[in-house]
DNA sequence: TTGAAAGCGCTAACAT
DNA sequence: ATGTTAGCGCTTTCAA
């Protein structure tokens, strides 16, 4: 990493035969300076190519932007948090700037490079991790800044997060579904690289179990990446089996936008033949034909908190660490059919 | 701006007895130092509440960060764009940060604070800007790193980008709808503070008149945000006029959703009622019922090649300014009827 | 393994 | 209107 030559302020001055102070002030456009040597000035840092370095940032040395790491931002899942987290910095000044990580991850780099290379006075981290990854973020994170978690968490340490209850929420609807007397549930997962998908397995397969049926795991798939295409093809693939679902429940909204289509493709009626029930309840969900049955997640409330908790860390460092849990609800539209009392049986 | 109590690395030298090299040393994990005073360091940093601040920034003074300002997140074209940014910038080891700048414009800031608070090695402009916004953040831009726009421009100023010819790409598909006897049609746009929704009206109304159809005004509606809800509930106050629009042009496929619901909610069928076109060619266009008739936008490629762009101008600086057009293409799908030869007459 | 000290490039207070 | 200069907080030689 040798010098590089690329003209600085001195440099400037000098070739301008003034000091660094006005050259500063031309860049700034703060005091008055007269018009011919601003003039001359210009010339010259248009002449040399100056481009200002980071000298300026240590004058102010308190960070004002909050970096927001999410995985994807291909999920519309994502887009309200962002608003929610957004807006709630605005509140206190802070710029919010968002780092994409799917890719870093691809290349198997990681973080550091951008955190070295800017300051932020705090992070939400919107991303999904596994325990290895988030032992190696709040590392790299140390001595940086605070860290605060968004709906993905892990319970084993002791991190200040917002979240859903990911086990709860998809017990709930497979009790839902159980109830309209759908058993043959298609679950169409994340993979587990990813917290929430294995929260939400296990409350798969809680509540199946609690109801008195045996989890068939070829009923389940779990898909690398969130998008319509996937969701799909692999509604697809469930629906040809030879024991079809009479049900699909999936863990996004964007699953269940690709089932629906999957389902138009083999015929079969939602939610007569097929009930589908998405999550995240995403403004999409509504578009649909039929509508989706979804679960609501609070997504601009987790985005909106999370800034909240982490502005109260960048203020008061000695903030004890808070882990804020919001409510789901099962949202029923005209994907699912109507619950039945009791009766478990087929109907002609 | 009063100095503030934070302490520096200074203070954690000073309070632990050794250098501040030493606790430098510590803090990047760079040299060895010995496990002792690690300890004794690290206890001190954990005590007073050390954060580190920009003074780090100044030894490597280069940015490898490229900031990419985009007016909504919300809207699915913009994904594919952002990944090919940063698939480019990946190859050269920039990093790649995202600004919604939606936020921003509404509290009637500017970029100002972003712009100063770091140091970028250059950005691309993926919002979309009227000319007076455009002189204002280039001005700010001056002295600090290359721009190149993408998708949206000024065709007034000399500055490097990349787009399509959105006038062309809506005078094809209005073409293309007539040519299916299609003559009532309805326009849904963006509003005109967005240049490509002035361009892309007028592709809309040279082709009305190059085929002797006079423009109807009412049936032309311009909103002011890319989202479902907007795009129904003007679908469905266009198909509630009196003469009522036998296609509906969209400047989004995200409006065509909405409007494809809103025949739906109507009792009309797409495309033997109304026609439907819409535009970007999202992934989500190939989920409908039906599909969605689109222009393709090649998104990815406007990023990658703005990206390209922009990594010339930040190592060469006096690269000449280029303006590169990509090209669209009319993707026809189940949303509109087939073409017919020269009946332009009814049916019953 | 550790310390001393010279920068890094810029801003801003102060002086003229 | 402009110049002088003392920092800003850290990294990094170079010496010990």
């Amino acid at each position: 990493m040798q010098k590089k030559n690329k003209p600085t302020i001195e440099d400037v001055a000098r070739l301008s035969n003034v000091s660094t102070a006005t050259v500063s002030r031309i860049i700034n456009g703060k005091d008055k300076v007269k018009e011919g040597t601003k003039q001359k000035v210009l010339k010259v840092i248009e002449d040399v190519g100056f481009e200002i370095r980071k000298g300026n940032l240590l004058s102010d040395n308190d960070s004002k932007t909050i970096l927001v790491c999410v995985t994807e931002l291909k999920n519309p899942f994502n887009v309200p948090v962002i608003d929610g987290i957004q807006n709630s910095a605005l509140k206190y000044g802070y710029d919010v700037l968002l780092l994409q990580t799917k890719q870093i991850y691809t290349e198997f780099s990681d973080y550091e490079s951008v955190l070295k290379a800017q300051r932020f006075a705090g992070v939400v981290f919107l991303s999904s991790v596994t325990s290895a990854q988030l032992k190696k973020i709040t590392d790299q994170l140390n001595y940086r800044c605070p860290i605060v978690f968004c709906s993905e968490y892990i319970e084993e340490m002791n991190i200040p997060y917002v979240a859903i209850d990911d086990k709860d929420a998809i017990y709930k609807a497979t009790n839902y579904l159980l109830s309209c007397g759908r058993s043959k549930i298609g679950f169409i997962n994340s993979n587990h690289s990813h917290n929430y998908a294995k929260k939400r397995e296990a409350g798969f397969k809680e509540a199946m179990q609690d109801s008195g049926y045996t989890i068939n795991e070829h009923m389940i798939v779990r898909l690398s990446s969130v998008n319509y295409g996937l969701g799909y093809s692999n509604a697809l693939y469930l629906l040809g089996l030879e024991e079809r679902p009479d049900a699909l429940l999936c863990i996004s909204d964007v699953f269940a936008i690709g089932a629906l289509k999957a389902c138009k493709k083999k015929g079969l009626r939602v939610p007569e033949d097929v009930a589908i029930i998405g999550f995240d309840n995403i403004e999409l969900s509504t578009m649909t034909d039929p509508s989706l049955t979804t679960i609501d997640q609070p997504n601009y409330q987790l985005g909106y908190q999370s800034c909240e908790l982490l502005v109260e860390k960048i203020n008061n460092p000695d903030t004890l660490t808070k882990q804020i849990f919001l409510e789901t609800e099962l949202i029923v539209r005209d994907s699912t059919p109507l619950m039945i009392s009791k009766n478990k049986g087929e109907q002609s």
